[in-house]
DNA sequence: GTCGATGTTATCAA
DNA sequence: TTTGATAACATCGA
């Protein structure tokens, strides 16, 4: 499940090993995971050298010297993988790119939720605005934050899910981000009080600057591009807690589907009553 | 054989 | 037009 940590994370350790490197070559084994037409892709591509690496929500932006961008959204259990080109194939593998004759970035994709793409600059920033992407939460002034979850009679928990308010989180950290704000996921989002709305601005820089710092949560299968786990899941206080003592006042742990999702909240730090 | 796991989008309704 | 609620997609493991 990877979200803005994840894929945080996973920029980080790229930009590090690719930035000025060239693809070779690329090799296409399951196409419909590519959303432009292949050949235009891979023309894209190949011979091309990558000039900057950065993120936008959940999506991988990579600038290359042939003008375009590839775009990778990893959806579910996508996982983008520089490994030796002798590394064993892995099932699942979608698309190779050779950087030069001894590495691969390899992207595998168990679910086949996530998509690769190449654009012009122009598209790049189409593209977002066609999908209406919400700001950074790192970016958002705590008062726009404010405005934007005045509006919303969807309950907390859906308004944090959706990527046109604020871009990035997604069902672990929305959980996380509400226990430690001491919010309630059933609230309605433009029900709650000013102070909660502050509260719940600076929780969610604090949760997710702490788990970038931890390199991402891995509850499933997320690894970095390096194939190394991340260590947040250690420190989740409610995501697949259900049962378990609360951290903060031993109550049990509540999961209960909101938003179409499972949800782990504490029925004692986060009461379904306004301040 | 069934269910649960989740990011996004299509669809329908208001 | 916008918003909200829900189902569907895909595959594996329990």
């Amino acid at each position: 499940m990877p979200e803005l940590p994840e894929v945080e994370t996973i920029v980080r350790d790229l930009q590090k090993r690719i930035i000025g490197r060239k693809i070779t070559g690329v090799t296409v084994p399951f196409p419909g995971i590519i959303a432009n037409p292949v050949e235009e892709f891979c023309k894209d591509l190949v011979e091309a050298h990558f000039e900057r690496l950065h993120r936008r929500g959940k999506i991988i932006l990579a600038d290359l010297s042939s003008g375009a961008t590839l775009l990778i959204h990893l959806g579910m259990t996508g996982r983008l993988l520089l490994v030796p080109s002798s590394a064993p194939f892995e099932k699942h593998t979608h698309v190779l790119l050779n950087l030069g004759p001894d590495e691969h970035l390899r992207y595998v994709d168990v679910r086949r939720f996530g998509f690769l793409l190449t654009l012009g600059k122009n598209e790049v920033s189409n593209l977002l605005e066609g999908k209406k992407l919400g700001q950074e939460p790192f970016s958002i002034p705590e008062q726009e934050f404010c405005e934007r979850l005045s509006t919303r009679k969807a309950n907390i928990k859906a308004v944090l899910l959706n990527q046109t308010v604020v871009a990035g989180i997604g069902n672990i950290y929305a959980d996380e981000i509400l226990h430690r704000a001491g919010i309630n996921p059933l609230l309605r989002a433009a029900d709650l009080r000013t102070s909660q709305v502050k509260r719940l601005y600076r929780t969610m820089v604090e949760v997710l600057t702490e788990a970038i710092e931890r390199k991402g949560s891995s509850v499933s299968d997320y690894v970095d591009a390096s194939g190394r786990k991340g260590r947040y899941q250690d420190y989740h206080r409610v995501y697949r807690r259900t049962g378990q003592p609360c951290i903060t006042c031993g109550t049990h742990i509540t999961r209960k589907i909101i938003a179409g999702r499972s949800t782990h909240f504490c029925r004692v730090c986060q009461p379904f009553t306004k301040e």
